[in-house]
RNA sequence: GCCGCCGUAGCUUAGCCCGGUAGAGCGGCUGAUUUGUAAUCAGCAGGUCAGGGGUCCAAAUCCCUUCGGCGGCUCCA
C-alpha cells in the first residue's frame, strides 16, 4: 500500500463521474475536512495476500504522523495513481473502507473518506512545513510472518533431528563431543562455529585491506551493499578463475549455456519455490510485472530442461552455467569484503541422471573434479574443511561410499544426519574456508536433489519407452569466484602474520615479470627483453611490463614487492652485454639463477601452461597508470 | 535485520575527552637528481572534517538524525 500525507489547512471534494464500473455507493457528494492530515492511498497487489494486517499497519503509520502532528481531522482519499500495481477494485474498496475502521478504534479522531471509483476535483491546501508532505510505503509483514514462521518451524524440526559426527578417513564414526580435534583445529572451529566464543580482539578480515590495497575490488557505495566494484586486476583474476573453472567444467562434459538474470515471480514453478523464501531476493518492477534476480542458476536450466527432449541415453546430462551475476539480499550485518556478497559470480553444473546408482557414480566424478579445481586454482586440502549432510538411512545403506569420500579427502571429515530427508536434497557435501578469525565460508558443494526434477516437470524417456523424471546433481565446482579470491588472500594474510612472504598463485598474478631499468637509458633494452619474452610463442601469455617511471631503483623494486609481482628483472649493463636476465624471485619455488630470455619463458610456462592465458589489461608502461586506490 | 564502535585531502592519519582560523606522511603536479635489487631531494596544489538538523557569540569537537563501514548476534535455500 502506497499513502500519502499531507498536513493540510483544508481539503474539499466534489463527486463528479464514474471512474470504474461498479464504483461504491454514495448518498453524499462532497465533503470538506479543516485542519486535517489528508491521506491519498492506493492499495496494492501485495496488500491482496495480507488485507488485514496491511489495514494495521497503515493505521499505525497514520497514527503516528497524526500524533506527530498534533491533529485530530483525518480524510482517507483513494489515489490510484501512487502506484503501478494496483489490487483488484473489491480489495481496494474493503481496504479502504476498513482502514476507516480500524482508525475510528484508535483513538478520538474525526474520520472522513471520499469515495471508491469515482472522479472527483479536489482542492486541497498544503501547509508546507518540512513535515506537512510525506509518503510511506507499507508491505504487510502477514504473509512473510506465517512463511517466516513455517521456516522457523522448519529450523527447529531440522535441529531436533539432526545428528553431528566426525567421519574419520580410515572409517571411524565418532559423535562430535566424543572426537579428540588435536590436529585438527580448523574442523574444530567449523563443527563447533556455532558454540564459538567470541574472543577479545575481532577485527575485519585481513582481506578486506589487501583487496583495496592489491586494486582487486572495493566497495561501491553508489550501489547496494555487496554489490563490488572490480579494477582491472581484480577483473582480470576473475576472469581467469572463471574461464579456467568453465574449462575444466566442459572437459567434464559440461554445456555451457546462458539464462536470463531476472524471472516472473507470478511464474508457476518458481512463485511456488519463491514461497518458501520471502524477501530474500532483489524485486524489480516492468511495466505491471514483478521480477525478481535470481539467487541462483537452477531456474534458467531447469526450464531449458523441461523443454528438451531427453533420451536415456543422453544421461548423465550436464547442464553449465556461471552466472554473472547471482543476487540474494542477505543480511546487511553479514557483508564484509568478499566473503558474502549480494551480487556473485557463481558456476553451477547440473548433472540429471536416471537413477540413484548413476547419480551416486556420478556424484564421486564431480567430487573428485572438485578437488582438483580447488587444487590447481590454489587451494589445497590443508585450507578446508568438509562437512557432509545426509540422512541416517541412507547413511547405513551407503556406509562404504560415505567413507571412500572422507577417505579422499584424507581428514576427518564433519557429517551431519537427519531421521529423514528435510531439504530436496539427500546427499550433499560442501567443502568450507576457516578464516582468521573462525567464520567459515562455502566453496565447493555438490547436492542429489531429488525434488526438483519433478517439480520443474523435466522428463527423459527412459528404455522402456516411459517418460521419468530425473534426479538433479548441483554442484559449484569452485564455489562463488569473489569467495576464492577471498579465500586465497585470507590464505595470504595468514603467511603475512607468520612474517612469511605473501603471493597470489603465479597464474592469477596480474603482473608475473616487471622490467626494471636501471637508467632512462636501458629503457630500449626493456623493452626489447619483453618483446622478445612476449614473442615466444602465440599460444602461452606472461604477463609482462615496463616500470619506466623516473624513480630510483631501490624504490621501484619496494613496490614492486608490494604489488607481490613473482619475477622481477633489473636491466642494466650487465644484461646488455650477456644478454641474460637474473630474477628476483619472489618465492625460492620460483626458481632462481641466471637465465636466456628463451629459458626463462619456458621456466615460467611450465608452470602456467594449463591455466587460461590472459593479457595484462593494463598500460604496459607503469608511467601511464593511474592509481586506482591510494 | 538488531546492538555496539567508527567516519577528518585520492590513501593512511593528528586534532575530538576539555568548543576558539584543520596539521602531517604517502600519492598527484613542477623542478633538480640518472640511480644495480624494499622509500633521492626541494617546491606547489589538494579539506562543504560523511549528509542533514540542533545547542552556542562560536562546532571537526557537544546533542539528535540519516547514510556508509567494521565487530558481535541472527542468518546463510
Amino acid at each position: 500500500m502506497k499513502l500519502l500525507l499531507i498536513h493540510s489547512d483544508f481539503i474539499e471534494y466534489e463527486v463528479k463521474e464514474k471512474a470504474i464500473p461498479q464504483p461504491e455507493e454514495i448518498t453524499v457528494k462532497s465533503g470538506r475536512l479543516e485542519e486535517a492530515l489528508t491521506v491519498f492511498v492506493a492499495v496494492e497487489k501485495v496488500d491482496e495476500k495480507a488485507p488485514v494486517q496491511a489495514v494495521k499497519e497503515a493505521a499505525d503509520a497514520i497514527v503516528k504522523m497524526a500524533e506527530q502532528l498534533k491533529v485530530c481531522n483525518i480524510m482517507l482519499y483513494p489515489y490510484a495513481h501512487l502506484s503501478s500495481s494496483l489490487a483488484s477494485a473489491k480489495v481496494g474498496k474493503e481496504v479502504l473502507v476498513n482502514l476507516e475502521a480500524e482508525l475510528k478504534t484508535r483513538g478520538a479522531y474525526t474520520i472522513k473518506r471520499s469515495p471508491f471509483g469515482w472522479y472527483k476535483a479536489f482542492t486541497i491546501k498544503c501547509k508546507g512545513h518540512p513535515l506537512s508532505e510525506l509518503s510511506r510505503e507499507i508491505v504487510p509483514t502477514g504473509e512473510a510472518k506465517s512463511s517466516g514462521e513455517e521456516t522457523e518451524s522448519l529450523k527447529q524440526e531440522r535441529k531436533l533431528s539432526s545428528y553431528w559426527y566426525i567421519l574419520s578417513e580410515n572409517g571411524t564414526l565418532q559423535e562430535i563431543d566424543a572426537f579428540n580435534f588435536q590436529g585438527h583445529e580448523n574442523l574444530k572451529k567449523f563443527a563447533f562455529y556455532e558454540k564459538e566464543k567470541s574472543r577479545a580482539v575481532k577485527q575485519e578480515p585481513p582481506h578486506v585491506k589487501l583487496m583495496k590495497s592489491l586494486e582487486i575490488a572495493d566497495y561501491e557505495p553508489a550501489s547496494d551493499a555487496g554489490n563490488m566494484r572490480f579494477y582491472p586486476k581484480g577483473r582480470l583474476m576473475k576472469s581467469l578463475l572463471e574461464e579456467y573453472v568453465t574449462e575444466r567444467v566442459i572437459d567434464y562434459g559440461g554445456m555451457e549455456v546462458e539464462t536470463p538474470i531476472m524471472y516472473d515471480m507470478d511464474h508457476p514453478t518458481l512463485s511456488k519455490y519463491l514461497a518458501r523464501f520471502p524477501a530474500r531476493q532483489y524485486q524489480i518492477e516492468s511495466d505491471k510485472r514483478k521480477f525478481f534476480l535470481r539467487f541462483a542458476a537452477c531456474f534458467g536450466q531447469f526450464l531449458m530442461a523441461h523443454d528438451a527432449t531427453i533420451s536415456y541415453k543422453d544421461l548423465p546430462l550436464k547442464l553449465y552455467e556461471l552466472t554473472r551475476y547471482s543476487f540474494r539480499r542477505e543480511q546487511s550485518g553479514e557483508l564484509t569484503g568478499l566473503r558474502r556478497l549480494r551480487a556473485f559470480t557463481m558456476p553451477d553444473v547440473h548433472a540429471m541422471v536416471s537413477d540413484m546408482d548413476m547419480a551416486m557414480d556420478e556424484f564421486v566424478i564431480r567430487y573428485n573434479l572438485c578437488l582438483s579445481v580447488l587444487d590447481n586454482i590454489g587451494i589445497t586440502t590443508d585450507d578446508i574443511e568438509m562437512a557432509l549432510r545426509t540422512t541416517k538411512d541412507f547413511y547405513e545403506k551407503n556406509k562404504a561410499f560415505m567413507v571412500g569420500l572422507a577417505k579422499k579427502f584424507g581428514k576427518p571429515v564433519l557429517l551431519e544426519m537427519w531421521d529423514e530427508r528435510i531439504f530436496y536434497f539427500i546427499l550433499k557435501y560442501e567443502f568450507n574456508f576457516v578464516d582468521t578469525s573462525d567464520k567459515a565460508s562455502a566453496l565447493s558443494t555438490d547436492q542429489i536433489d531429488i525434488e526438483n526434477g519433478e517439480r520443474y516437470d523435466i522428463t527423459f524417456t527412459d528404455k522402456d519407452g516411459v517418460r521419468k523424471h530425473p534426479y538433479i546433481l548441483h554442484c559449484s565446482p569452485s564455489g562463488a569466484i569473489e569467495r576464492v579470491i577471498y579465500a586465497l588472500l585470507e590464505k595470504e594474510a595468514i603467511k603475512i602474520s607468520k612474517g612469511q612472504k605473501p603471493m597470489l598463485p603465479l597464474w592469477l598474478s596480474p603482473t608475473q615479470v616487471r622490467f626494471i631499468p636501471v637508467t632512462d637509458e636501458f629503457l630500449p633494452d626493456c623493452e626489447r627483453f619483453n618483446s622478445e619474452l612476449t614473442m615466444l610463442s602465440p599460444y602461452y601469455v606472461i604477463r609482462s611490463d615496463i616500470d619506466d617511471r623516473e624513480e630510483s631503483v631501490s624504490k621501484k623494486i619496494r613496490e614492486a614487492e608490494k604489488e607481490w609481482i613473482p619475477y622481477i628483472i633489473v636491466i642494466g649493463d650487465r644484461e646488455r652485454s650477456s644478454g641474460t636476465v637474473t630474477p628476483r624471485c619472489r618465492l625460492p619455488e620460483l626458481g632462481g639463477g641466471e637465465y636466456t630470455i628463451a629459458q626463462f619463458h619456458e621456466h615460467v610456462i611450465a608452470r602456467t601452461r594449463i591455466y587460461p592465458q590472459k593479457k595484462l589489461p593494463l598500460p604496459l608502461y607503469l608511467s601511464k597508470r593511474p592509481k586506482f586506490t591510494g
